[in-house]
DNA sequence: GATACATAGTTCGATGTTAAACGATTGATG
DNA sequence: CATCAATCGTTTAACATCGAACTATGTATC
């Protein structure tokens, strides 16, 4: 479904580019969280879960520099991971502004339950393209990703977010 | 950022394209929102005047399908235009259920002002990428899209490349 | 130590999104 | 014509997001 726009073929292939991009983004996601649904987890909760199942406790600030997500947005995931009973805030005594996140007995339970089944549907999800068009679709979108910048990032192994790796 | 992951080398392909897809979407369309809100305009809101721009005035259920988006969200979304006097709300009298859209008068300007300045940001915005990447990119992109089912649209009006399937 | 500034989290207001329930309107059927 | 089913839009509840304002706590400076 491209676009109605009459410029030249460069403006074209851009808003092109553009609109695929999205739409794959979001059909994808679509798609995966109806798989989440069946625990009960958004995708939103599910990055969060998976950063402390891997990385560990960790504070608000923290994650939602992993999550790339503002403050105000954490505080409401992490409220609706607590009425779920999957973590648990604990105040920092040595410095009273922080709260850590911990992963609690159910919570953990969880995760380790969803993210083996997630990432065969993420397999199978992505199976519409061939191992190196999978590497190619990563390459161009790295290439797009955070601004200009900081896109360091180490590359491999790290991080989290969603999937990660 | 890839992930923490410890499976096989196919899981994790598919881990990490999936992530870097999700934020180079993400990234960019932040990015662009920038520019919108010059304008006083949200990427959903730019989407409903586009459409009715290049296609004429159209009911919400029209919107909704050209958009991939609920009913709900179109009420909501032309709820705010109608605030702002882009849009208006007109009762198709020969079919009483339905409800056209038209643009106003200062609708109509602001998107012919918004659309050429926004197509310049997003031929920025992909400029990372070479013309042949573009167009790699959405190959690449248009295999995950759409799952399986509806995918009606047609494409354009693109004259061009485009084929949209 | 008092003041000023910085940081962590929360709250608020706005927008977007979906799915489900609902009201109004139409069309189809008997 | 009366009823029923389908369609369109609205409303509601839940969740997600952001940015800005605000509270509490910590650090730095004088």
């Amino acid at each position: 479904m491209p676009t109605h726009f009459k410029g030249d073929s460069g403006t074209k292939r851009a808003l092109n580019a553009l609109i695929n991009l999205s739409r794959a983004s979001n059909s994808v996601q679509t798609r995966l969280s109806v798989g989440l649904d069946r625990h009960g987890i958004t995708t939103s909760q599910l990055g969060i879960l998976e950063a402390l199942f891997h990385l560990g406790p960790m504070c608000q600030r923290a994650l939602g520099d992993k999550l790339l997500r503002s403050g105000g947005n954490i505080t409401m995931v992490i409220d609706n991971l607590e009425k779920h009973g999957l973590v648990q805030r604990v105040r920092q005594e040595d410095d009273r502004r922080m709260i850590v996140i911990h992963l609690t007995s159910p919570g953990r339970k969880l995760i380790s339950r969803v993210l083996p089944q997630h990432a065969k549907e993420v397999v199978k999800e992505m199976s519409r393209l061939t191992a190196s068009e999978q590497e190619e679709l990563r390459r161009l979108c790295r290439k797009l990703g955070r601004g200009g910048e900081a896109n360091l990032e180490n590359d491999h192994d790290n991080s989290e977010s969603e999937t990660k790796e």
